[in-house]
DNA sequence: CGAGTCGATAACAAGAGGTTATAGACTGGC
DNA sequence: GCCAGTCTATAACCTCTTGTTATCGACTCG
């Protein structure tokens, strides 16, 4: 019955102490007050002004509704400004879920990125595996996500993931790891082949997963002898001469070390690395600040740099070609600056078994 | 920008977990409530609302709204149950300016039957003469002036009083006070001129003043022994044979003195009593109130009944015409049960000097 | 006593905010 | 794996709110 402008109206009354004056500090014409103050009346059912010649004066309600606009019209003026700091990057969390190898590097560059552009943006992180962060996605217990994929792989398995919005943020360049001495170190490159009866040093469970799968293709079946989710440790096995390894690119920008060389794979096998999030999400301004850092950090890398346009599922197409049509003037046409596309899609689940998480 | 109707949707969405459900809690049809989403995010630049599945779920933005809608909307709720019950008789104050000898019983009578019917409604009364009460009404301080005048005198010298509504309470009677043995005690009435060699005790200024004109009339100049504005003590002088004295009858109801005999006057002279109050006062429902339990009081004392008219000057008329009017369908038009013009007029200014104020 | 100011009103325009009807999409049970 | 029920989004439309300008009557002050 009663809302915000009328108690505006009857603040700027009592603080004027005429209807020319409140209009005029308002921004209305001196008729709009006039009338205003008529239909709370007759809402009310009492008077709100006296009117004494030519000046007004607040009755016993006006008063009443007068000293109420002041809390009220404050407490709409916070919750404004707080959306506003929202919306303007002011303010604003997002909560980031990304697997543990990407936090070497990609990450935390990108948070140093939002850090530095909004800094009063809080973007809290924490390590999640795919199947992990996908379901804190979707249960909304975080706003980004960040997956891989092996080529032919998916990023979750038994995922329904038509309800997100995937942005590829690099490829994503798998190596193998072999000790500085060894005999194929110096061809430049490696043929999977040529490893087949080397120790074996595997990573996460799904890494170990492509490494069998890529040797399937090459026609044999390789003998792991360590397994650990620690890449360091991959490295340093390697290093010490007890095996060989695939690792991915992204590690080894962060892990380096001088006893071991890292070989291009032929044929080359990479994984991408997704940025996940929903329709919904990707349009809160810190989630998009924070999608378009790490796609910078992602490119800043020197790596295969992440093509502009994003993974977009039937139902969110849908979305973008109905949504962006402005049904009102005032309606900003949303930015549909990486909405093509994705050029490939995962072929077929994988074939093997995946257990656990956690893979650095 | 953001409106109460906004914070409701929002709440109830969060309270709901549905549009369809908020929509229900507020008697709304869905779509209602999925266009208010829509509006807000456009004014507010952000997404407020999460579409998950056949579900819907508040971003960090939507979150902040539904939060602050509680406490806004509380203090909404709280200013228009204010309102309401000022409105609605269960709160209110009214501030009652009476001259001193209608204290005897007039008012207090007023005020129990305002009190017995809205015991929430708060009357407080301060004493005053007309000038004094007229003045504090002009100047909002008080709701209710209650003065009187004598027949062809005026309620207060010099005041304007077109802007004030005018709302007769009762003809008070004057009656000549003499000792109980008094030789013309038994005649059942008292022409003046029969007086005219007794000692006179006079009243407050304008009694006074009245005294010498009605003197003047019955062709004498009275011989004031005494002048007191306590009419306790006028009542005590005359018992004790020191004089006789007019007095009206409404100090006779309060203070009774069995040792004093009251004559009528012939012809008869009367004061009129009169409430004075705005016309947008006398619409607030505890001044109406209490407008109409003064004359409730004055109709019970057994005196001559108030009619029910009420004295309006062309400023009041005009206003009257105009807004009863009712310019939309939901307009109350304002009760007119006593809008008729006063009978009678002060003919001309007292022509003589009244000075002081204060009569009992 | 007349000019300037103030509030009230009429007439009108635009927009906010509601409705119904309907379509598309998700969920869950069979 | 489909089908029914349910949910949101949209279109089309309507109404009331809330603003505007133009103008009037009344009050105030020099």
């Amino acid at each position: 019955m009663i809302d915000a402008a009328g108690l505006r109206v009857m603040r700027a009354i009592a603080d004027e102490g005429s209807f020319t004056g409140a209009a005029a500090s308002l921004g209305y014409s001196q008729p709009a007050v006039s009338q205003m103050v008529r239909r709370l009346e007759q809402r009310s059912g009492t008077v709100l002004v006296e009117r004494i010649g030519r000046n007004v004066r607040l009755t016993e309600a006006g008063q009443v509704l007068a000293r109420h606009a002041v809390g009220v019209l404050a407490a709409l003026d916070a919750a404004e400004e707080e959306v506003a700091a929202i919306a303007g990057l002011r303010s604003g969390r997002v909560r980031l879920m990304a697997f543990p190898s990407s936090s070497a590097s990609l990450v935390p560059r990108a948070l140093a990125l939002v850090k530095k552009r909004f800094p009063d943006v809080t973007v809290t992180f924490s390590e999640g595996e795919p199947p992990e962060s996908i379901a804190a996605l979707r249960a909304g217990e975080c706003d980004i996500a960040v997956a891989f994929a092996y080529e032919g792989g998916e990023i979750a398995r038994g995922e329904d993931l038509d309800m997100f919005v995937t942005r590829k943020l690099l490829d994503d360049e798998v190596r193998l790891a072999v000790p500085k001495g060894h005999p194929l170190a110096a061809k430049g490159h490696a043929e999977l082949a040529d490893f087949a009866g080397e120790s074996w040093i595997a990573g996460c469970p799904r890494c170990r997963g492509h490494l069998l799968a890529l040797a399937r293709q090459s026609g044999f079946s390789p003998t792991v002898s360590f397994e650990t989710e620690d890449y360091i440790a991959v490295l340093g096995l390697v290093s010490e001469g007890l095996g060989v390894a695939l690792v991915p690119d992204l590690i080894l920008a962060a892990a380096h070390n001088t006893d071991v060389v890292t070989l291009p794979l032929k044929p080359a096998s990479r994984r991408q690395i997704h940025a996940v999030t929903t329709e919904d999400l990707q349009r809160v301004p810190a989630v998009k600040a924070t999608l378009e850092a790490l796609c910078e950090s992602a490119q800043g890398r020197g790596l295969v740099p992440a093509p502009v346009p994003a993974l977009r599922t039937r139902r969110s197409q849908w979305r973008a070609e109905t949504r962006t049509r402005p049904s009102s003037v005032r309606a900003k046409a949303t930015s549909p600056s990486w909405s093509v596309r994705e050029t490939w899609k995962p072929s077929a689940p994988n074939a093997f078994r995946v257990e656990g998480a956690g893979c650095p």
